[in-house]
DNA sequence: CATTAGTTTCATTTTTTATTGAAATATTAC
DNA sequence: GTAATATTTCAATAAAAAATGAAACTAATG
């Protein structure tokens, strides 16, 4: 099954040097905008989203070119990219440059969403919502009632999401 | 059960006009750090927060004076949180100036985070990628096998996902 | 209907965040 | 070793986002 006429092909899908096919602008684009919502800038998701479209490992020096980022944001990029653990060094051998490779497992965007910037809000959140229950003690008993109210349905709430996250690491997961 | 010696308070924990009480602070904490997450300033967040806090509904020049922001903030703020429903007017008889009052409903913002940023975003990924399959086709054989497996990983997720935000919801709304 | 009070708008400023690129550091080849 | 190449760091710059506040607008009062 393997192709037996694989001719250069005129107008190549793939990297003439340098620059972008337009299957890797729609990967780039598409991460671009999902790594936006954990808040990591542009140049982090084109380096994700090349990776991610490009068949073959690249290095710093083409990820620099195809994207007309600067060697600061190559080099920073892919440190946060490999400290997520969603891009990989890849041993090449024989080659003076390292090469990088976008990891596929795609869940690990979610999972550090939830870990990083929603549990530890829920669980700073329920601290707090202590605190305030403590500082209700002195309010006049007009306000209590009230403020008493406030606070539980916003325990049950942080209560909940708590109970949430766990579950969507689990679906995530498999 | 009306409070009979609603004394006036020497150290009083609330409001002592222009002044946050701890509860305030906890409170409007809390809520710059949730609303973050939606992407919106901490001035809105500051909004919600000593909305949330205060029993009674406040008026514009309250939130200015207690919060130290601009009538343009407060405005534009007051604005953005009605338009999510998370903030309503109220009518306060013989009251020239509006007076506004935090809606409970805590789980409208996880709804409209995951109805304005998460649904559009994996929506307009599985159109994507179907654009990225058509455009496969024009891929040398060896590479197109590779890629072939990365979309489908990648609609997989999408896919996943999109199954997933609706049971949120749906758990969020009971 | 004119005066005053309240709110919104928006050009400007401030603050925050991201990017650049030259210099410092590290790595490999010879 | 040291020359050549590759990567990282970080101060400076650019870009993006948020806040300000004066002016425009709107609504209530007498």
């Amino acid at each position: 099954m393997i192709s037996v006429h694989t001719k250069i092909d005129a107008s190549p899908a793939s990297s003439e040097k340098g620059k972008l096919t337009p299957l890797d602008i729609e990967a780039i684009d598409l991460f671009i905008s999902f790594l936006k919502i954990l808040g990591l800038p542009k140049s982090v998701g084109e380096i994700y989203g090349l990776l991610f479209a490009s068949p073959k490992p690249l290095a710093m020096d083409e990820l620099i070119e195809k994207l007309h980022i600067s060697s600061g944001a190559a080099s920073q990029g892919l440190k946060l990219l490999r400290s997520l653990g969603a891009v990989k060094t890849v041993y090449t051998p024989g080659a003076r440059k390292d090469h990088y490779t976008a990891d596929l497992e795609l869940s690990r965007f979610a999972t550090v969403f939830i870990k990083e910037e929603l549990q530890p809000r829920l669980e700073n959140g329920l601290e707090r919502v202590r605190r305030m229950e403590a500082l209700l003690a002195e309010l006049p008993e007009a306000e209590k009632q009230e403020a008493l109210e406030r606070m539980t349905r916003l325990k049950h709430w942080l209560e909940k999401g708590n109970t949430m996250l766990p579950w969507i690491l689990e679906f995530l997961r498999t």
